[in-house]
DNA sequence: GCTCAAAAGTGCAGCC
DNA sequence: GGCTGCACTTTTGAGC
């Protein structure tokens, strides 16, 4: 049989389940419990943003512009973001510090 | 100027923010927005799920290995709800009812 | 004028059709011919993929089930492909070499 | 046991594999073996096609502008088109027969 | 015509 | 740091 776990072991006595490969199996069951967890929730997220655009298109908008326009907003939020980090180097350079960071 | 709003709009008053197009923008307003928090969620799950894989390495795990047993549990999970499908697919023709439709 | 070539030209002569940019437009013309042929041949499969479920359901078959069917089958045959590349990781992780990978 | 041929039957005598539910397996089974052919060769093409992108960006082209060159040429081939068909139809409604359909 | 699913294209992260 | 492979997004096509 071969080291479920997926981690760099090098002493593979596979004993049992909490302790496989020299290595938690039962941690490693842990993150992976955690990551579909949260990808569960990624999927959620996706179908609520599926029906907020069905909503809206129910009330006569076109989605296709929609995604349109909330790509570019998303796009020019990067670019301010880019400028902003850039002034943050700038004052850095200058000596000066930033009057507040944004959190 | 064109009609920003995505609206099948006829009218075109423009007149303020709360009514562009014959059809309220700041209807539109509130679906972009709630479409856009949804998004950021979206992205800090992802970055949760970035921070779990780190940590995993961090404790010696293969993280390659581990995205692999991830996407094959994806698989197995997408196989059984394709068999309930297919067997409401059967029952359905076979003119027979669903026990209980799951809401 | 713009590279139409998409090489990474430095002189960009445009000197005749057969050599362009620098790199061989020619040779661009083959690459994009082939390409389209192929596409053309993946089309042409896909108008007798069609066909044959219109012979289908001609003969009184639920085309939708038979989908149903061909999709699961396709499932289970990328999880069985996901194990065996699974397999493999966990071989390649444990430092042994695959028996002979097949062809 | 559920009618696995899809066939629209009302009988489901459900004898043997050559005849399940009043209506041929082995002749659905033939379908969709068939399209599963067909749905290889299709996926087998599009590694031809991803091959040939492979071979031109070996020789120093950029496959981000070719796809989109392609993607024009696919454009202006269904503008032709649509054209050419637009113009049959004029002809056929003056009562004149097309010369010969352009290669 | 609208909705939904499959396919293609694009962008990103991990790896060499 | 370039490249391959992977995930997401977008687009196209089929079905109802």
């Amino acid at each position: 049989m071969v080291d479920v776990t997926g981690a760099t072991s090098e002493s593979k006595r596979t004993k049992k389940d909490a302790d496989v490969g020299g290595i938690g199996a039962g941690q490693l069951r842990s993150f992976v419990e955690r990551i579909e967890r949260l990808e569960e929730e990624k999927k959620a997220l996706s179908g609520d943003i599926k029906e907020v655009y069905a909503e809206a298109k129910g009330n006569g908008f076109d989605t296709k512009i929609m995604r349109k326009v909330i790509s570019i907003r998303k796009l020019e939020d990067a670019e301010r973001q880019e400028q902003e980090s850039l002034l943050e180097l700038y004052m850095a350079a200058l000596g000066m510090v930033p009057q507040q960071a944004a959190e």
